[in-house]
DNA sequence: CGTGTTTGACCCGCGC
DNA sequence: GCGCGGGTCAAACACG
């Protein structure tokens, strides 16, 4: 069963042409040319069709008919007619006159009819509130839609800080959301976290792709080209021998600005969440396609390869292994940032990896911070199902050592293990991760940082829940979505959120290296995670459609959960 | 027939 | 230079 592996065939015959040949074969999978813009179609056409309960067939190949229509700008424009709120109508007929016996009581008509008045009053009132709440909720999605992709470019300023001058290749990703707002471009030295947002979000609208080099959607979050997975860049070669893209991988750099300690060429970051799971594999919203299977050395358990096939030239690799001394514990490697729109419910995952991954890569220091910062949003939120992570706290470890940067994330922590700090380091003993633990600058062997129960918004997908409430109706059709947009709506409704996060990046930023921000929940923590019956062995399991919108409620309702307190304190 | 998985071959960096 | 090991390719299959 097992590969055995008869490599070592040095003597192996050259053949590039014909490789190349049967590479084209490969179809869609490896396209040696790909025009960058085309990648990024219409976002919403997925959206409606992938309708059917799974995310799968999305209609990215639309694109072709030179469609991509108003690339949503705004995302969240065309709202929903606010899912029949209108039905809100507190229907107090209290317009109704009655003539009558007014007759004997002067007064008391009098004090009737003022009565009415109020009534009609408060009435119109009422539904202009409601009918404000509305728009509300239109804005509210808008904002849901970009957060992850702000979040994402905010974060890569952050990286790219100390270089103003990197090109914070927008994703083209999701960016396509923004509006088309010409402003200047990145640079901004500013330091105040809100001022970067808005300027990351400048710059990526107005940012075309400058040269043919093309790899910068790619390259951006997780780093640049590196080896092996890394981008293949848009360009002819990459794919013909992907491997050739090492060596171009350092030029394809354009500014011959070498990417200074933070970029170093040969570094990728990778992130790897740590999980138990019966299920094969998780489920995180994107589409993976297997593409190979070893067997890892110290691990009887082989180590699968994946690849995001959401788009045709997604550079996001994963790989799933299950540890070794647990079999329950799943651990999936993420690498990589997807050059495509995601689904909301792949956005939370994919905007916590780039974001790790950029901060690993931002610097040691830095990085730290970061993400912990950053892993006090989503935690739990990272998996729809098929995890099992009941628990609230949550321990990340920076590993710069061998090949690549890692940033482990470990949901596995026992749930009574009081102190998430040294507790969590502990349970590493145990289980021991695949990842070498070590941080050049760290004085111990690796540097874990518990994430205090953050904002379990992960909330419970059987919820029943009422679906209507979901604001972005289009959004709603799967549970996953519906719930990953929840948590996203929910955090980037709170204002409380961007304060902690701008406070907790900031002096992340600031503070370089010594602090330590992380944003505390106070309440609502209720981690829980349906633990999705479906067997099927398919990778990315549909979701039940079973669950309708879960925590709709949040959404509409108060988000309260959102950070409220950002502890910065100094180690 | 198209699409996704399996699995041996291949590629390449790295340590010795 | 060799051997090792991680990672990827792609022909052969399996599946619906
Ligand atoms: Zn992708």
């Amino acid at each position: 069963m097992e590969t055995k592996p008869e490599r070592h065939r040095h003597d192996r015959v050259h053949e590039e042409g014909g490789e190349d040949d049967a590479t084209m074969a490969h179809g869609a999978l490896s396209l040696h040319h790909r025009g960058a813009a085309a990648l990024f179609g219409p976002r919403h056409d997925e959206e409606a069709a992938g309708r059917r309960g799974e995310i799968r067939e999305v209609d990215f190949f639309s694109r072709d008919s030179g469609a991509r229509r108003q690339q949503d700008d705004g995302g969240g424009r065309r709202v929903p007619p606010g899912g029949g709120r209108d039905d809100v109508n507190i229907g107090l007929d209290l317009l109704t006159t009655g003539t009558a016996a007014a007759a004997s009581a002067g007064e008391e008509v009098t004090a009737a009819k003022n009565h009415k008045m109020e009534a009609s009053a408060v009435e119109t009132e009422l539904r202009r509130v409601v009918d404000e709440n509305r728009q509300l909720r239109g804005i509210l999605e808008e904002l849901t839609r970009n957060y992850g992709t702000l979040y994402q470019q905010l974060l890569q300023v952050t990286q790219h800080h100390p270089h103003q001058h990197q090109h914070p290749d927008l994703m083209n990703n999701q960016s396509s959301l923004l509006p088309h707002t010409h402003l200047n471009t990145m640079g901004a030295p500013n330091s105040s976290a809100t001022r970067q947002l808005l300027e990351a979000r400048a710059s990526s609208t107005a940012r075309t792709r400058p040269d043919a080099g093309a790899e910068d959607e790619a390259s951006d979050g997780a780093g640049e080209a590196s080896p092996s997975l890394s981008n293949n860049g848009g360009n002819n070669n990459s794919d013909g021998k992907r491997k050739m893209s090492q060596d171009g991988t350092a030029p394809p750099r354009e500014n011959g600005e070498q990417a200074s300690s933070a970029e170093l060429p040969g570094r990728k970051a990778r992130v790897s969440v740590r999980a138990r799971s019966e299920a094969p594999m998780i489920s995180d919203g994107c589409q993976w396609r297997k593409y190979g299977q070893k067997m890892a050395k110290g691990n009887p358990c082989p180590r699968a390869y994946y690849r995001c096939t959401m788009a045709v030239a997604c550079p996001v690799r994963k790989q799933v292994q299950r540890c070794a001394e647990d079999k329950s514990i799943l651990v999936t490697t993420y690498e990589g940032h997807h050059n495509h729109p995601l689904p909301p419910a792949a956005t939370t995952m994919a905007n916590t990896t780039s974001a790790a991954a950029a901060m690993l890569l931002s610097g040691p220091a830095t990085s730290r911070d970061g993400a912990a910062a950053l892993l006090s949003h989503h935690p739990a939120a990272l998996f729809h199902h098929h995890a099992s992570i009941p628990y609230a706290s949550t321990m990340a470890t920076l590993s710069a050592s061998a090949p690549f940067p890692t940033i482990t994330l470990d949901l596995t922590q026992a749930p009574g293990g009081g102190a998430p700090g040294s507790g969590g380091l502990l349970a590493h003993g145990l289980q021991r991760p695949p990842v070498g633990m070590v941080h050049p600058a760290a004085a111990g062997p690796a540097m874990p940082f518990a994430v205090p129960s953050p904002l379990a918004m992960f909330l419970p997908q059987r919820a029943p829940a009422a679906a209507a409430a979901m604001p972005a109706g289009l959004v709603a059709r799967q549970p996953q979505q519906s719930v990953m947009e929840t948590v996203t709506a929910a955090i980037a409704a709170d204002p409380n959120f961007t304060t902690a996060l701008a406070a907790a990046i900031s002096s992340v930023m600031a503070g370089g290296g010594a602090q330590q921000a992380q944003l505390a929940t106070p309440r609502g923590s209720n981690i829980g995670i349906a633990e999705e019956a479906s067997g099927g062995a398919g990778t990315t399991a549909p979701a039940a459609p079973t669950t309708a919108a879960a925590g709709a409620h949040a959404a509409s309702g108060s988000p309260r959960f959102a950070t409220q307190s950002c502890t910065t304190s100094t180690t």
